[in-house]
DNA sequence: TTTTGGTACTTTGTCTTGCAAGGTATTCAA
DNA sequence: TTGAATACCTTGCAAGACAAAGTACCAAAA
């Protein structure tokens, strides 16, 4: 119970991991496993067990759609892809996200 | 159950509030209610029901010190101030910020 | 043909945390 | 002595992140 620093990471990712996933399969549609890896490349460290669950909350929300797809190797992966309503929802995290930045720098700079 | 665009705001603000005292506290001691009044000048709303207990885990963790000081008008004011160790966990805080910032813009760009 | 290993999706239980709502205590002025 | 303002604290609930374990499909090796 503690490891600071990965701690504090994961805090951190806390709230922004949704919004992670909209802008991700705004780019293009994906299965969880390279959502995993792509998230990974970008240093957000996230597992299967916090992905799947949110994965289903978005598509139950509506904001995301998925099809089942055949792969060459291996068991079909479910290919997710983002709504209109996605869409909508991705554009107001891109503002609370901007304010999120701008609300660290005003505390950061207050009563200096 | 929706109010979209308050509870897009209300879940990335989780996972940094830590982060937001310790900077806050930082600069200069301060009581609970004239934290809450920072954050909101600075568009963090917190409610008190948020903010005291976060208070209490963070001196239980040795973040944060505190002293009692009367007031001229009202109860005594329960003044939090920083220790070491608690500006350690900041400067991790701050670096963990940095790379958020840096994730998310990672994200937003890849692949297209 | 059975086993092994890789890939993929799902579920369960625990813990942390944010919040609404309600409660306690102090001071001062009407 | 009542009310308003200021402070602090607690309780109960709900959401969500994670570890861990489970299910299922496929192909190649034994």
């Amino acid at each position: 119970m503690e490891n600071s620093a990965e701690n504090v990471r994961s805090q951190m990712r806390k709230g922004v991991l949704e919004y992670c996933i909209l802008s991700i399969l705004d780019k293009k549609e994906a299965y969880a496993s390279s959502i995993l890896d792509e998230l990974k490349v970008a240093n957000m460290i996230v597992v299967e067990g916090t992905l799947y669950p949110l994965l289903i909350r978005q598509k139950n929300q509506g904001l995301l759609s998925y099809r089942w797809e055949e792969s060459t190797q291996g068991p079909p992966r479910k290919y997710y892809c983002i709504t209109d309503k996605g869409r909508q929802q991705l554009g107001e995290m891109d503002l609370a996200w901007q304010e999120l930045v701008e609300t660290i720098k005003t505390i950061k700079q207050q009563g200096i």
